[in-house]
Parts: C-alpha cells; structure tokens; sequence
DNA sequence: GTCTATACTGTGATAGAC
DNA sequence: GTCTATCACAGTATAGAC
C-alpha cells in the first residue's frame, strides 16, 4: 500500500493487536492474525517490531493507561464525598459493564507478563498505575467535600482499586450483574463512612469554591 | 512402565499438568511438558484423555476445590466475630504467600476458560464455589459469635471473596508486603464491623455452647 | 496396553526478489 | 519499503509396531 512511517506502523499494529486480543484473547492473538487485522501482511509485523514481545510491552502501557483513564477521569467529583464515590463507582462499573471483553484483556495481561521475569515489573507498573488513578480520586474527593479519610491514602488507594478489581472479575466469571451491583454499593457505603468532615460548621457550605 | 489402570493415568497427569502450570504458567504447559512432568511418553496423554482441553476441564475442578479447602477450611471460627474473620483472613493470606505460582494459575485458570465459550461455565462455577465457600464461613462465624450480619448473606459472601480475591491479585503484580497487608488488615475491621451482636446481655458469655 | 515414529497444523521469524 | 516464499520449530493428535 501507501509508503507508511515505521512509527505509525506500530501504532496500526499495537491498536489491531488491542482489537484481536479485546476479542478472542490473548493466546489466539498471533502475529498473523494481528497483520490481517491490521490489513498488513505478516512480514511488516518483524520490520516494525523486533519481536512480538516488544509489541506487547508497548500494547500494555496503551491499553493500561487508556482504560484506567476511560473509566476513571469520567467521574467528576462533588462537595459530598458519598455521591462522589457512588458517582465513580457507577461510571466504572458502566465501563466494565459496556466493555467486558477489554476488562478481561487487562486480566490476561496481568497474568501474562507475570509469567515473563523480563516482563513481570509491567504488571507491578500496570497496578501501581490503577493505584495511582484511586488516590487521584481521593485527594480529589477530599479537595471537593472538605472531608479527611481516617485511613493512610496508600491503604485506602489500594483499598480502592482492589474493591474494584476484584468485582469486576468476579461479575466476568459468574455475570451476576444484581448480586455484583448490590456488593459494589455496599463498598461504596464503606468508603464514605471513611471520609470525615474536616469542619462540622462548615458541613452545609453555599459556596462552590 | 507397570500396566497402570486409566483412572490412575488420568490422576497422574493432571496432578503432572498442575506442577507445571503453577511454575511455568498455562501457556507453557504443553502435554509433553505435562508427560515429561510424569514420566510418561508423549503418546500416552491421548489415550488417557481425548482432547487437551478434557485434562483441563478435570483439573480446573480439583484445583479449585483444593486450594480453596486448603486455605478455608483452616480456619476456625471462635466466639468473637472479630477475631474469626483476622483469623481466616490472616489463614488464607498466609496459604497465599506461600504458593503464589498457585494463585497466578487460579487467575489463569479462570481468564482461559472465560475465553472459550465451551469451558466458561467452568469460571461461573469457580467464582460460585468461591463464594459458597466464605458464605460457609459467614454462617460459621454467626453461630459460634452469636451475631447476625447486617448485610444480605449473598452481597456479604460477595464481598468477603471480592476483598482476598483482588488484594491477592494486586499483591501478585507489585508483592507490595506492607500495603497488601495493611488494606487486609482495614477489610477485616470492616466486615468485623458488619457483625451485630444478637442478643446484648448475652454479650460476654462463660459457657461456650 | 504400551511405546515409537510421525502426520499435520500453526507459530514466530527471515531471506531475498521487487 | 513491500511482499512472496519459506525456514525451523513446537503444538496436538494419530497410526501402527510391539
């Protein structure tokens, strides 16, 4: 076809392979079935990438950071701490719900790259990453409702994305959508017994700033 | 070797074929890796089983069973609701820490039958049997503490799988000790939390029955 | 029943013509 | 840069000698 930078060429690539695995999974996303999504033959994949390794290192980072950030950036925060994290919980469990194939994908990844000691630290990196995006969420929420969680921000951030976590694979394995919805908002229930008001007097502020 | 009966084959290979997933990974477990893991040629997998994915389906079912019995089942309960649930969690995040290449293939496990439409009802029942497990445990602890939980039995047995589930998985991609510790710790002061005493007077009971 | 040898397919990766 | 042809190997599964 046209005469295409090699920099482009690995993004067609990496996005075609964040296709094929979203929806067959990852053992079934070969090099071959890459290109043909991707509408290349196979050839080009080793002219982009050294190796299919070097396309999968560079898919998870892709696909890590653009997920967290779909479901999570969507949810904006407001002055009370408990509609704040019901409305975050809801906009990521919609995401889940919406996409579950990608959720699994960022399963498979996981365990993926834990089995590759050259590529284990990508999945200590992936949930520092889901860690981080949970304590952007709290300190946010803590700016927007005056309020202070009576736990450390590392243990309440893992708290966090670990609730999330694992509810989201437990509703992939088993598509109970009432039984993981009536758990997801009993944690949602939690963590706002966690916020306390900074200022008793100034619980019922008009003001927005 | 010696004229061994089928059913013991089939024993052997799947205790075989779980050695070498547990420390090597699903992927890797190919069945001469599986044979050669017990001592037997190549050809002998294909009259023990019909199809890889029979050997798989079998030893889904016995890892499961027994690596939740091995981790729950230890646990015993005693007359503060308290102390049962940090006893359990402690229990079964110690049986964690020690085999984590058994936990990564329970993760493994599941995302490779959610894969292919013939073997998903496999990770509904894995996730059921999870939870059937620590609804087992939630009923156990309210007859031996004399208390009643404040939540529906299905969300709680949800949740307290939901919790050890994900924090195994997050302390499996960063082994983060300290942190995964510490959010154990909060979740069980949580669910302990979820725990109301029956009757008030029969608080501080002498008679353990 | 057991094992040797092998068929057949699909894999990642290359060499070399254009 | 692109594509055809192919390599070397690993995968599951089978046929047939013993």
């Amino acid at each position: 076809m046209a005469r295409v930078p090699v920099e482009q060429r690995r993004k067609d690539l990496v996005e075609a392979a964040f296709r094929v695995m979203a929806q067959t999974g990852i053992a079934q996303a070969t090099t071959r079935a890459i290109c043909a999504e991707a509408g290349v033959h196979q050839s080009v994949f080793h002219y982009s990438f050294n190796s299919k390794k070097e396309l999968l290192q560079e898919l998870v980072r892709v696909v890590v950071v653009d997920m967290t950030d779909a479901a999570v950036m969507v949810a904006e925060v407001d002055s009370e701490a408990d509609s704040s994290i019901r409305a975050a919980f809801k906009s990521i469990w919609e995401q889940a719900k919406a996409h579950p194939d990608r959720q699994l994908l960022s399963y498979e990844l996981t365990t993926y790259v834990l089995r590759d000691p050259e590529m284990s630290e990508l999945a200590k990196w992936q949930y520092e990453h889901y860690f981080n995006q949970a304590e952007r969420f709290a300190v946010a929420v803590e700016a927007s409702a005056h309020i202070r969680w009576s736990l450390p921000m590392p243990t309440l951030s893992r708290m966090l994305a670990t609730a999330i976590d694992g509810l989201v694979l437990g509703w992939l394995a088993d598509r109970n959508d009432e039984s993981a919805e009536a758990a997801l908002d009993e944690f949602a229930t939690f963590f706002a017994s966690l916020a306390t008001p900074l200022d008793a007097s100034e619980k019922r502020p008009a003001q927005h700033a």
